[in-house]
DNA sequence: AGGGCCTCGCAGTGATCTTTGCGTTAGTGG
DNA sequence: CCACTAACGCAAAGATCACTGCGAGGCCCT
């Protein structure tokens, strides 16, 4: 309900300062308690006695378990996976395509897109995403820029992102490398 | 964590009886409550008091939002979709297509799905689709009762399924009856 | 129509969450 | 080095949630 931009003190926003160092214990507090399987709460209580804060700071720096949640993901699904640029749009897509395969794998990724999308709503669902539109829409103007015709990035996400992402969230089929490759050929049939 | 199937008691499993009716209220208020885009709170109390019922009754017929959920979600998805036969794989799966697009624009469809993916995990998010995997599944068979080769149930999901469902959750673009069946086309270029 | 079983309503209780005001401390700038 | 600003720790209070017996009422079966 307040900034769209995470919430940063004015006075503390050096990398090694107090406020930095409590935003990243709660940001892992969040990440480890949506991976400790363990029906747990996830409530700002719980959230802030694992970080070793009070919870009235939690409350007063991020209001509720949503803008958290909407927060942590947005941190956590920007710049974690180098855009791959191997000159071949085809190259590029399978690598990039088998990265995000990987890091959906991990333990604590879909938990958090699963309460980031049910607590935080729309504004949860574009934090885990839009970066990744941003990343396929770079690997196609480099192809463009090669002189080369691409797909639409609407394109790509409808046969590259959209299987990744129902894979993982809707089912419980393993997201492997070669099925994440198979993708982009379906995409790509020359 | 009990029963996986939904909550019916023994003796009042009949249509008009009084379990019936409350379980349909009970429905209705949780379906009410995520379509009033009012940062609802969505608890069990709040859900009790929108159906006319006393709190304790959901918490022992449902036992947690979670399992509250599900059970919506299973009902909701159930049977609401009928599945074309026109004799031909390629109109069935458009109308599918269309059908489903048409479905998840609902203004309580989306927030329904994203609240059982993030309240009820694993559980939920099959209860919102499993029904339709297996729609699919049986448009594909007639087809291959026909004599004709068709694509896997996998390669449909990620091609149909995937992008309509990648839309409504992750994104605010509109779901057009056109652009769900140009997905078909993309699976079938014939 | 009557008995038996199951479910619901009801009220009370303990636990947890959420908010508020105030003092303290860390970090910034002069 | 000192003062100022802002965030944090702390404690208390109000609100909400989750759960547990007990009694009443409805539904099914004979």
């Amino acid at each position: 309900m307040s900034a769209t931009t995470s919430p940063l003190p004015r006075t503390g926003s050096r990398p090694g300062g107090r406020s930095a160092r409590i935003r990243a214990a709660v940001h892992r507090a969040v990440e480890e308690l949506l991976a400790d399987e363990t029906g747990e709460l996830l409530t700002i209580p719980v959230v802030a006695a694992r970080a070793g804060v009070h919870a009235t700071t939690v409350y007063r720096r991020w209001g509720s378990v949503g803008e958290l949640l909407t927060d942590v993901a947005t941190s956590r699904f920007s710049g974690d996976i180098v855009v791959p640029d191997t000159g071949s749009l085809r190259e590029d897509l399978e690598r990039y395509a088998s990265d995000l395969a990987k890091d959906l794998n991990d333990p604590d990724t879909l938990p958090l897109v699963r309460a980031t999308i049910g607590t935080a709503g729309e504004q949860g669902a574009s934090a885990c995403t839009r970066e990744r539109r941003q990343q396929l829409q770079a690997i196609l103007e480099r192809e463009q820029a090669r002189g080369h015709q691409t797909p639409t990035v609407e394109r790509v996400m409808d046969a590259v992102l959209a299987p990744l992402y129902y894979r993982a969230v809707f089912t419980d089929q393993a997201l492997t490398p070669e099925w994440a490759r198979t993708l982009v050929s379906h995409l790509l049939p020359d």
